[in-house]
DNA sequence: TATAGTATTGAATCCGAGC
DNA sequence: CGCTCGGATTCAATACTAT
């Protein structure tokens, strides 16, 4: 949902304790008016209103106090910063929210080209995630160990000896102990999210637009499915995108027609918004490919973009025809992967088609496989295969 | 030069534009007395002299005044900050030394030991980076172009068309014209330096020690050799021992006898510690490959860095109890990868192990697998055997 | 010397005991 | 119930040892 007004006074009128989550990318107070125009030619413009900083974060501190009204207790605020006046809105955030309730500042960091100038290349933008309350909605998020940690060490349980040194714990045979399951780094404050390439800006045509993996992850952390998250300041509706992707509820206010009517082509056509991101985001957002690409990669491929049955093509032709490869999506059954690859191969006039099969639920034996397609199944399925058959010769050992 | 005392009161004997650069690492208003030992029993105790926050920032605030008077005029100055107050440290930066000399807000970027927290891990502190004038002093540093750039690209030349659009040069021949050559991407605003690691000799004992790396950088973009430092809140001494490395003068002043005594005695015997993981960078820990690391990533594998007998483990224990995985390596036939996972795994008391067969020249059956290793093939041998079979069968049809 | 493998360290966090 | 204090736990990155 779009919201068109000040987001002061759509805020006054929704329920105190309604959202679960506010991201905001709030105007800045420099003094120019910018205009932009798109690649179609049309213009959108967007002035500063203020005539002093103090004006400028009296509109904020207004703002921000409405926001935190319409929080839920549980709830979080994202407030993304320009470096020119973080430190002002840092500190209304204290005065609205309290300073014990500071959970993190965090650095947006990438590499961008530019020409050389005096001075340290800017390379981050801050984003100030305060709470509500202290007893706020968190979703620890694990990333992988730094490749400089010992990980079969950190398996072998430690204790203190009598001089206060920690040492490895041994059992009564002189065997290391082990310990419990790693679940790997809680994710630092501190992310590199590659910048929304030139390319892609141009397409959207809305300046200062953010990657959706950002909005993403600051969804993911502090939301669960069905929860709302608000965005005031919502531009070209990136936040209301990445919520509903992960299935969210979103409401975007902007106060520029221009923004709502972007954020609502990008929103009301799920088809559209889909082809839109694809657009977009495949750049910046390529982690839910990363696996497929790989396995492409295993097999010598060359990689299909745009192609429902077809995901690549072995680079070696097989019989004097082409060798297409399919990876089963989450969202597709067997037979209908099949049917898909059967399809696609016939019209590219393939000797030999290869199903990566990445779902267990499906059993082969029900569905007819055209006898030049090839099945393999995924390492993960292989090994659940496995280690069934495992337990199953250890129960006949037994008997 | 290390001085002990107060550096209100030392400051106001120091003549007026007198040192290049000034770094500080101030105490931070805790309401807490900390104390700590050192390796040797050592004991440092430090203590807030703040009833208010307002109280702080006064006491900050005429520092910083006489700060800017004992800087030259092309000099610089660094605060680092401690996340709870560096919105306030701005204000008096700001406010001192005027918004139109704020250079950058330098991001020091670490990972570290973690602790498991309801948030994110605090991976960054942050430097305030002012100059006393417009016209300052400052080395721009190289860096390495990102992997992801195409020097061949930037390496040519270009002009603006007719319409305004920027287009590779050319000469009467067609052909693309080289620029001169390029020095490297202007050094980011985001540092990545180890955070000074428990078993560092560059360690003292001193608590907040920073790394000489990252003082060093400091210290080269905004001075020249023979150029004087200075450093109120000094500690440990860091600031001045990198200044001296690099042939600056230092001056360090700190109120505690303890930090002054360990200062001097660092500056006799000035120590850097020689980071590995700083001289030859993260990609050097990665011993896997980009085929290798999709496999564990398909897995859901923690990855093991060196271990000739694991690769890496599931992240979900079976059985109570671990579960390695290696990928058989080129070099290797599958008996040896087989007994070199057959020790490490007895070794980890993993409870089953999974070896992936990459190469299709050993027979299985002719050797002899433990009965709680799981073999997988590759997706590539799969290939093979199955296209093998397929033309089995088709022969067997024909017949 | 190079590599594999083991031992050690400590700041920040949580948790539970004690008051 | 709120506070402090001690203990346990965490993992990055070094030093060290064995081969």
């Amino acid at each position: 949902m779009v919201i068109q007004g000040d987001c002061l006074g759509v805020l006054k009128q929704m329920d105190r304790n309604s959202v679960d989550m506010i991201y905001l990318d709030p105007p800045f107070f420099s003094q120019k008016i910018q205009s932009l125009k798109d690649t179609q030619g049309n213009e959108y413009s967007f002035g500063d209103t203020w005539n002093s900083r103090e004006d400028y974060l009296d509109y904020m501190r207004v703002r921000v106090y409405e926001l935190k009204r319409v929080l839920k207790d549980t709830g979080s605020i994202f407030l993304h910063c320009n470096e020119k006046a973080s430190h002002y809105l840092r500190i209304i955030l204290d005065d609205v929210f309290g300073e014990d309730n500071f959970r993190s500042e965090i650095i947006w960091t990438y590499k961008r080209w530019s020409n050389s100038k005096k001075g340290l290349l800017p390379g981050h933008q801050t984003i100030f995630f305060y709470s509500k309350t202290n007893d706020y909605k968190f979703n620890i998020v694990y990333t992988e160990y730094s490749p400089t940690t010992n990980i079969d060490q950190i398996l072998q349980e430690r204790v203190r000896d009598n001089r206060g040194k920690t040492i490895y714990k041994h059992d009564n045979n002189g065997e290391v102990i082990l310990s419990k399951e790693k679940k790997g780094v809680p994710m630092s404050d501190v992310w590199e999210i590659p910048f929304l390439n030139p390319k892609a800006k141009e397409r959207v045509g809305y300046p200062t637009q953010k990657p959706i993996e950002l909005l993403e992850r600051i969804v993911r952390i502090s939301t669960d499915a069905g929860d709302t998250v608000l965005d005031p300041f919502c531009g070209s509706g990136t936040t209301i995108v990445a919520a509903e992707l992960i299935n969210r509820k979103g409401i975007g206010i902007d106060i520029s027609q221009d923004a709502v009517e972007i954020s609502e082509n990008r929103l009301k056509n799920p088809c559209k918004t889909e082809s839109r991101l694809l657009k977009l985001g495949i750049e910046s957002y390529k982690t839910k490919n990363d696996i497929d690409s790989a396995i492409l990669n295993q097999l010598d491929c060359d990689v299909v973009q745009r192609n429902r049955g077809i995901d690549g093509f072995l680079k070696k032709y097989y019989k004097n025809a082409p060798v297409a490869v399919k990876i089963q999506k989450p969202t597709e059954s067997l037979s209908e992967a099949v049917n898909l690859l059967k399809t696609a191969g016939k019209k590219k006039k393939c000797s030999v088609t290869i199903l990566i099969r990445t779902q267990n639920d499906d059993l082969i034996r029900n569905i007819n496989i055209p006898s030049n397609m090839v099945i393999i199944d995924d390492y993960k399925i292989q090994l659940e295969n496995e280690l069934k058959e495992m337990s199953l010769n250890v129960c006949a050992s037994i008997m």
